[in-house]
DNA sequence: CTAAATTTTTACCAAATGGTAAAGCAACGA
DNA sequence: TCGTTGCTTTACCATTTGGTAAAAATTTAG
């Protein structure tokens, strides 16, 4: 008795839970990042996970639930290149290197840029909470690295900040604006000359003038 | 008799039309920026306006056509700076001068710049014809112009379709993810160092080496 | 001032949508 | 085999929402 007094049981997800919440996430990523929030329904989830609508509402609480959920996984896998920030390395070719990652995940994974670009376009009503928590903190301290980097002359004085926004846009402008580049580039594949271009854009940006 | 025979008599709007057709515009944008297309409900828009639902639908045919409305009206504003791109002019001066001017726009008018990012990213499935109609022949003509520069040896050597699309997401980047910039820059104005920051990147990457 | 045209309101409606109740079905340990 | 627990379906429901019909009010033209 006074072994398993636990009020609130972990248990372990069975294998259909894993499984059903995994299909219901995939499918609910596909709509939320296409239709926004609100636009999403919970018949197209459901049907997008080969599931009735109550069944849904089974594994989640409800349409918020599904789509905090995703949100908050989502931010988790977009700190990761971030945290790999290391000072120390050689400034340039880490700051290059963050540009070459944060640019793979933008062109591997555009919904999950495109349902966050939907949230804080939005104003981040569901996301404030997170922002301030995990990526505030995680913001601050690179920007202090990169301060120090400048500071040694190893990197040309830029607003870390402004780095910073300066990468999150372009890079991530390759998924939450591809329906305009298509249009654009016509049957030209825009990641071709994506990479290549950001490099030799931050690099002349960022390289210390040698005097 | 032959001199007023149009079918469809062009009737210049009286003033009450064009007072609140104006009005509901204005309410439009506030909404549709904030909630995306699917997110607006005519109700608020009509409460933004002060006037009755039936009563908006009296002066425009539906939701879509609000929407559509805005974002033509929207696009043509957009483009104006980008066709003042002069190929005559100094060319790091005139980029510079277009990505100063450009993000005085996204700064001053962020909601229009919001509305045109959620449309894009839910794929652009309102204003798909008028990005190849308007957008694509423009965007086209500049690229040459930047690239004559290029040839003149008059401009570092950069892809003008990638160039133009680092100037669009940097300066639009603030009025679309300024919910994300206010909860990382706390009380700190974004627009300080915005324009030295794109001026010094971009000058940077365009200015040409004189060797 | 009157009649025609324009503008606004009142009273609705059908469809969509997030969510629930409860019964049925399946799985599994004892 | 039985009962408990976990999963799924059926049948609903209340609200929201884009939109309409038509009467009432207001403005405008003659």
């Amino acid at each position: 008795m006074p072994d398993t007094p636990q009020p609130t049981p972990p248990k372990k997800p069975s294998r259909i839970q894993t499984r059903n919440r995994r299909l219901i996430l995939d499918a609910a990523l596909e709509v939320f990042s296409r239709d926004g929030y609100r636009g999403a329904t919970l018949d197209e989830i459901a049907k997008g996970a080969g599931l009735s609508k109550p069944n849904l509402l089974y594994y989640f609480d409800g349409k918020t639930e599904i789509y905090v959920t995703l949100l908050s996984q989502l931010l988790e896998t977009w700190l990761d290149p971030l945290i790999e920030l290391e000072a120390e390395g050689d400034p340039v070719e880490e700051l290059l290197g963050y540009v070459r990652h944060k640019l793979d995940m933008a062109l591997e994974l555009p919904l999950e840029s495109k349902l966050f670009a939907g949230e804080i376009l939005q104003g981040a009503p569901r996301i404030t909470a997170h922002l301030t928590d995990d990526l505030k903190p995680l913001f601050e301290r690179k920007c202090k690295v990169i301060q120090n980097w400048i500071d040694a002359g190893r990197l040309a004085p830029v607003d870390p900040a402004h780095l910073i926004f300066s990468i999150w846009s372009t890079t991530q402008h390759y998924a939450d604006f591809s329906a305009q580049m298509s249009v654009l580039l016509s049957a030209q594949d825009p990641k071709e000359h994506a990479h290549a271009h950001l490099e030799q854009m931050f690099r002349s940006l960022l390289e210390p003038v040698n005097q």
